[in-house]
Formats: structure tokens, sequence, C-alpha cells
DNA sequence: AAAAACTTTCAATAATTACTGAAAGTTTAA
DNA sequence: TTAAACTTTCAGTAATTATTGAAAGTTTTT
């Protein structure tokens, strides 16, 4: 396998694998694309690399950067912008479980609180309702405790904890 | 709140969810409708409770038994097949990552493995995408170990170790 | 072996989500 | 202050994904 075929591979798969955690294609590629170019590219590479549209390209960069994954940088003498993305892969990784837990994880964690949390009357559905909720709230909780400790950790404390529990 | 309006909000909240990480509405929210019911539910009971249809519910029981998550039972005397989800949220965690691993985290890997492995050719952006593929196997790697080991170790390893690191 | 009770399949359709492209908006240069 | 270079927005449209419902399939009972 060659360079482009390689290329080609990761950013389809990188592409594929988004849409599985509610992240669109388009951004999934964009973000594989920039991953793995040496130079900041500008929006016109972006879209003749991926053939998307403008209008598609400027929203989904825009939703990187909110996910602050993606930044852009100006080149002195050129007048587009052009965008690089975060090459660090701890901090990727942080940056992604930070806005997961944020997204996601935070507002269900507070519905099962809620709803665990209702005066049970003492019939047998209220108590299996308060039960099994109660047992999803808390580990959903210890998840999401775990993974801000991860975002708030120095960069290579996840490497160092996974191998001390792999090992 | 009380227990129909604290009920219709789990379900609703568990349904939402799911579409979040690659399982379908409906899916999610049959099973979110087992995990809080005492008793087994029949087709017809959820189709009713979420005014689905019978060959939506079908469909999507049948899934949730694929992903080892639901199971029929029969009762004596009756006819038709009664459906039961796992109660135990540990033992549902373990499955959920079990079929994650597999269905995701594993393709994805092999991917990974093989553009990160081909011949660098010296220039800058064979290198890059050489080296930056190669750091997310290696997280990856990582992360696919972790979950296999917490599928295969006992019932309540995975609170114990999430404990062990949040504190 | 026929009928009744129930489940599964799948083509058609509905609902949702993503994408385009041109117009409006913004910034910089002349 | 006008024009050129570039970016963003968003209504319309395309693509994808989920759902229905009726026909076909299966199992159990009589």
């Amino acid at each position: 396998m060659e360079y482009q075929e390689a290329k080609d591979k990761f950013i389809s798969t990188w592409g594929s694998l988004g849409t599985l955690w509610g992240i669109n294609k388009a951004m999934a590629q964009i973000h594989a694309l920039l991953w793995i170019s040496p130079e900041p590219l500008s929006m016109e590479d972006i879209m003749e690399e991926l053939h998307i549209s403008r209008g598609n390209t400027s929203m989904n960069l825009r939703q990187l950067i909110d996910w602050g994954i993606v930044y852009k940088e100006s080149k002195p003498g050129e007048r587009k912008e052009f965008f690089v993305s975060e090459k660090d892969v701890q901090e990727l990784a942080r940056q992604v479980a930070k806005e997961r837990s944020r997204r996601e994880i935070k507002p269900v964690i507070k519905v099962l609180r809620e709803v665990s949390t209702i005066p049970n009357d003492g019939s047998k559905k209220t108590t299996e309702l308060i039960q099994q909720t109660k047992a999803l709230y808390e580990l959903a909780d210890h998840a999401d405790t775990l993974m801000n400790k991860i975002v708030h950790q120095e960069s290579n404390w996840i490497t160092k904890t996974l191998m001390k529990l792999i090992k």
C-alpha cells in the first residue's frame, strides 16, 4: 500500500467512525485530513481534497473549532485563513472526553438523578424504576468522574493509567 | 414527579441517548422499558407502551437479543413469548463494552495498523501520515485492551477499579 | 391436517439528517 | 469608499435511516 491509498483509507475509515458516535461524516473527514497533513490547509484545499461544498466545509470547520481540536491559523502575506488540527493524541483524547462529558453524559446523569429520587410509594413498579435508574446513575456518575479526572490530569496520565490497568 | 412522569422521562432520555452512539431510538426505548419493568413484557405490551409497530418491535428486539442484553422468556400456559432485560448494571456494561469493541473499535484498529505500517519513502507527508496514525493506533489499542480486560473480569471489577482511580 | 395464535420479513413510505450553492456578510487592500 | 477576496448563512434538495403494515412464515392446538 502506498501513500495515496493509505491516506484515502484512513480518511474514509475515520469518517465512518464519526457517524458511529454522533459526529457527521464530513466533520470527521476534515479532522482526519488535517490530522495527517504536515501543513495548514485552506478551505479551498479541504473542499478540493474531500469533494465537499464550501458551505459544508465552513460549517464543519466551525464545529471542529468548537470541539477544540482544530485551530485557525493565518499565514503572513496570505489573505485567506488556514486550519490545523491539534496534533497531540493525548490532547485530542482529552478534548474529546471533555466535550462528550459535557454534551452527552452530564445531561443523562441529571435525568437519572431526578428519576431515581422520586418518592417511593412502595409499589413494585416504582421500586423497580428507582432501583434500576439508581444503578445506572451510579455507573454513569463514576464513568463521568473518571473522564473528568482524565481531562484535568497532565498529558500522559491516560497512557500511564491504562498501561497500569492492562498489565 | 410521580411514577408515570418519571418513567416517560427515563424512556425518552434513554432513547435519545441511543441515537448518540449508533443504536436507534426504538431499540434504546425498548431496552429502557424492559430495564425498569418488574415483569416480563410481551410484544403487544411493548408496542402499546411505546406506540410502535409490530415489525419495528420485532426487529429491534432481535437486535437487543443479539447484543446480549435482552432475553426471551416463556410463561407456562401462555402461547406468546415474553421479554426481559438483563437487570445487572455491571453485566449490562460488560455486554455493551464487548459489543462495541467487536463492532467498532476492532475494525478501526485494523485499518490504523495497516495504514501506519506502510513503507516510509522519507517524504514529509508520508512521515506525518505514519506518525499520526501510529499515535491513534496505540491509543485505540490500549483502550480496546482495557475494554476487553473489563469484559473478562468478575462482575464488580469495573466499579472497584473506577473507584480506585477516582479517589 | 386445518385452523388459530403468534412472529418475522421486507417493499413502500415517512422522518430525519446532511449537503449544496448562491446570496448576504465581513475584512482587507487599493 | 469601492472593489476584491474571502467566509458564513440558510432555504431548498438530496441522501440516509427508521418505521409501517400486510403478506409470508412458524409453531401449537384441536
